[in-house]
DNA sequence: CCTAACATGTAAACTGTTACATGATTCC
DNA sequence: GGAATCATGTAACAGTTTACATGTTAGG
């Protein structure tokens, strides 16, 4: 059973529903602030989907506006429930995909001279920081979000992207360093 | 001058002839073993932007067949040297964009039971491990050429994919651990 | 002889973003 | 009163992948 065609997008939405978000805008929300590390979605998909999934009937959507702000929210049915699941437990392929102009600009930087590559390391290693420092910010809310729901793994989850942007800063600093030496 | 509007595609099929490789099919296979590792393409892309940036001048194509296997060859006039330097110059926004199915299926974890979770770690880690495999084999090939050409941007480039998939492997195992510890 | 690699390409489908459009409510 | 935030949505476009299609040549 339960659907094998969604789109990975479909999960996202499953996922956040699961922890709580009951509205599309709390869902977009929820998303930049959490898996955007990991996974964007806009909210030209997200509205069209939430309709797919509750034709679909792995959700279910009721109105419930605030004032005259109109507003609807949903939550998971067993079906999606179950859909969730299958797919966290299916085992397929996952590539690593990145698409990340910043080390393209890098990997062609002998095209251009000494300062402007080190302008490109330096890009990368800001880049980095921010990133960082955002994913700081999460630290405390995820682990809010496990104290009181018991769902861990957002904070869990949070520390892998951490370890990559530190990884990305040492290296950046270690570029600088051999680009610099070889004056 | 120097077209503004190209896709980051067009700017990795620049860089690549400008590497050395001269036909679309060899501009294929160093994306595959280069670049992949932070910006893909496929060929569906490569034939037609080669005969875009051939009618925008910034490459030019003569047919150079071997025996009777068709095949044309490219390489960068004077503007697409230009438009290619002017990319790596210009100051961009360049998000970090990852769309990585693995770390979100662990963001959402707590949907399913400690095994299911301790195996999508494992997953993580085995993915990086292969990742890291395949990038230390290009590290030699990336060597020779920065002795050959000159150009070293591309094994520099290398080390710092590597340092991203060390510390996910890391942070893999940290996981594990605080996964089972917690039983 | 047959397989892998060389070599180029297209059509259809899918995915995703950008820009636009609309309106309500809260907070300063 | 105005800005930020809440809230939902669409149309057009851009970008990308998958699958298909075709043929050559080198090496075992």
């Amino acid at each position: 059973m339960t659907d094998h065609e969604l789109p990975t997008t479909a999960y996202v939405i499953l996922g956040m529903l699961r922890l709580g978000a009951s509205s599309g805008y709390e869902i977009k929300k929820a998303v930049q602030v959490s898996t955007r590390f990991f996974w964007t979605i806009s909210e030209a998909q997200i509205y069209p989907m939430l309709r797919r999934l509750e034709d679909a009937r792995l959700i279910s959507g009721r109105d419930a506006p605030t004032g005259r702000r109109r507003r609807r929210v949903y939550e998971l049915t067993d079906l999606g429930e179950s859909a969730l699941t299958d797919w966290l437990e299916r085992r397929e392929p996952t590539p690593f995909e990145v698409r990340d102009v910043a080390m393209l600009k890098l990997f062609f930087a002998d095209a251009v001279g000494e300062d402007a590559a080190l302008d490109l390391v330096e890009q990368l290693r800001t880049r980095s920081e921010s990133e960082l420092r955002e994913l700081q910010g999460q630290v405390q809310p995820a682990e809010e979000l496990a104290r009181s729901t018991g769902n861990r793994f957002p904070a869990l989850s949070l520390q892998a992207g951490i370890s990559v942007h530190l990884a990305l800063i040492q290296a950046s600093d270690e570029l600088s360093a051999s680009l610099t030496r070889a004056d």
